[in-house]
RNA sequence: GGAGAGGUGGCGGAGUGGUCGAUCGCGCCGGUCUCGAAAACCGGAGUGGGUGCAAGCCCACCGUGGGUUCGAAUCCCACCCUCUCCGCCA
């Protein structure tokens, strides 16, 4: 898998979609040819001429206003002071637009004279005007350029940067300083030593690295019999607690996305190496936040259709690029994995009060199975590039003696909006404003899996399983020692 | 994959080179009328950017990207997408 995959953006669509690791190189990515796609949806009156590209990812205007406070966000990110070269660029950007833009509306004018005197028969004036108005018109067109590439700068730069932590999320710099908000259950006291998934005498004929393999590599696996059973069980479980209990709209999306739609919630173009690409174009989803997030791109939202909050069960796929070496036995940590994905569309206002209730639905899963788990926030240090605040579910997994991360529930307020151009009209009237969105796990399947099966395991080998799921196994509640379904 | 049709503002639907950002209808908002509503009538209303204290002025946007022209929703080229029929297919 070290071959980048030349990047054919346009190829006819019958061709096989063969996949490659994404170039690790996002500056191929990022040629205005394949952003402005995305930026120019209908009505953001995009072009890519003097034109400003209009909307950005963070908001210049707050920049202006207070760049100080710009950089005192991202400094708590671990980021030095941007500012000034967002400002200066901003600048010299504004510049360029005011020159080319004066010098468009002078062409205009000739053009109408030119019209004007054709009309009413002036030969020697119109000829006059006509040449007047192209001699004007080369000398703008370098100007305009000018403009257009500076515009793009600005973009691509705002592009790269985090989004800007909540001034109540902690300081810090890694996973040591994020702050335990929550924990429930206690965990089960053996008595005897809890294995690790992989090694419990019930769940070994269920799970085949070795055929998974032989098929795709590391980081696969092959689930038969009643491990594959209940590991589709709790897919189900989720997605019908979310729609049931949680009112959560159930929804089927694509695995394949167009590129603009790993821009909108910021794969790309910092993260291209994290996630698969084919060789037509397309990008493997690595979440369905993806799909769910992007369904809204471009639109102008009634507000009374908020929020929106959505649910799907889909696979992903990751490249794990960056995590050599890392819980390499067993199937914690794989380039395919299902996930039942949670996503909500609401206004700026209602964002925290959904963030807490998301977090609520994530932890009712939890709960729903008798797994202790807690609940953190992550410190600044410690947070994604798209998110405000999040806060991440770790479950306890005897076999490790160690919570691990199970979901993850964060707040993007209008970072991705504004990558996505979504917006809503407030009910009350006046302009259309961006939206917020947040993101969640709920939950991650194979991590759960995992979760059931050591918290469960018996002396004997085999596996008793939460009464939640029992319903969703024909009545069966447990994995016995040599890996059926009982 | 083959053949055909088409992509215009929230929707429908005009517009084939010169104040067209775009006629008109529906829907929407405000007002008049009414006890109230409906109807009728009057008025308003796109998005982004630049500039300005502001009113306003300017630029861009009619699927996307190029081209022709003094001037393009209108002409040319390429691409994307949607629909219909045929073929194939889970």
């Amino acid at each position: 898998m070290r071959h980048p995959g030349p990047r054919t953006p346009r190829r006819p669509r019958t061709c096989g979609a063969k996949v490659g690791r994404a170039a690790g190189c996002p500056t191929g990515l990022r040629r205005s040819g394949s952003l402005s796609g995305f930026s120019k949806r209908r009505g953001s009156g995009i072009r890519g001429q003097v034109q400003s590209r209009g909307l950005i990812m963070h908001d210049i205007r707050a920049i202006r206003e207070n760049p100080a406070a710009f950089d005192a966000a991202l400094s708590r990110r671990g980021m030095s002071g941007l500012s000034a070269e967002i400002l200066a660029l901003d600048e010299a950007r504004r510049a360029q637009i005011l020159a080319a833009e004066t010098g468009k509306a002078e062409l205009n004018k000739l053009s109408r004279q030119a019209g004007a005197a054709k009309a009413s028969g002036d030969t020697a004036q119109f000829q006059a005007l006509s040449e007047s108005a192209s001699l004007r018109k080369a000398m703008i067109a370098n100007g305009e350029k000018l403009a257009a590439d500076l515009d793009t700068r600005l973009r691509d730069m705002l592009m790269g940067i985090p989004n800007l932590p909540l001034a109540e999320v902690p300081d810090g710099r890694d996973e040591a300083d994020n702050l335990e908000i929550r924990r429930w259950g206690n965990p089960r006291n053996f008595d005897f030593t809890p294995k690790e998934h992989f090694e419990i005498a019930g769940v070994l004929p269920g799970m085949d690295f070795e055929t998974a393999a032989k098929l795709s590599g590391s980081r696969f696996v092959v689930l038969k019999g009643a491990v594959a059973r209940v590991h589709r069980a709790l897919a189900q479980m989720m997605v019908d607690t979310h729609v049931e209990d949680h009112g959560l709209t159930e929804t089927w999306t694509p695995v394949l996305v167009k590129e603009e739609a790993m821009y909108g919630t910021n794969q790309l173009p910092k993260f291209a190496e994290d996630s698969y690409q084919t060789t037509n174009g397309w990008w493997l989803i690595p979440t369905s936040e993806v799909t769910l997030t992007n369904s809204v791109a471009g639109d102008i939202l009634e507000e009374a259709r908020l929020p929106i909050r959505m649910t799907a069960h889909t696979q992903c796929f990751r490249s794990e690029a960056g995590s050599a070496g890392k819980d390499t036995t067993g199937m914690l940590r794989q380039h395919q994995f299902e996930k039942v994905e949670m996503v909500t569309i609401c206004t700026p206002e209602t964002a925290l009060a959904e963030h807490e209730r998301m977090t609520g639905c994530a932890q009712a899963i939890l709960e729903k199975l008798g797994l202790p788990y807690r609940t953190i926030v992550l410190c600044t240090g410690d947070m994604g590039f798209g998110a405000q605040k999040t806060h991440d579910l770790e479950v306890w997994l005897p076999g490790q003696q160690k919570y691990r991360e199970i979901s993850s529930v964060s707040t993007c307020g209008s970072f991705q909006a504004r990558r996505m151009n979504a917006r809503f009209r407030p009910a009350s009237g006046g302009k259309p404003d961006f939206v917020a969105t947040l993101n969640g796990s709920g939950l991650a399947v194979g991590r759960c899996l995992i979760a059931v099966l050591e918290n469960g395991q018996q002396a004997d080998g085999s596996v008793d399983l939460p009464a939640a799921l029992h319903p969703y196994l024909g009545g069966k509640t447990r994995i016995t020692a040599d890996g059926a379904l009982a």
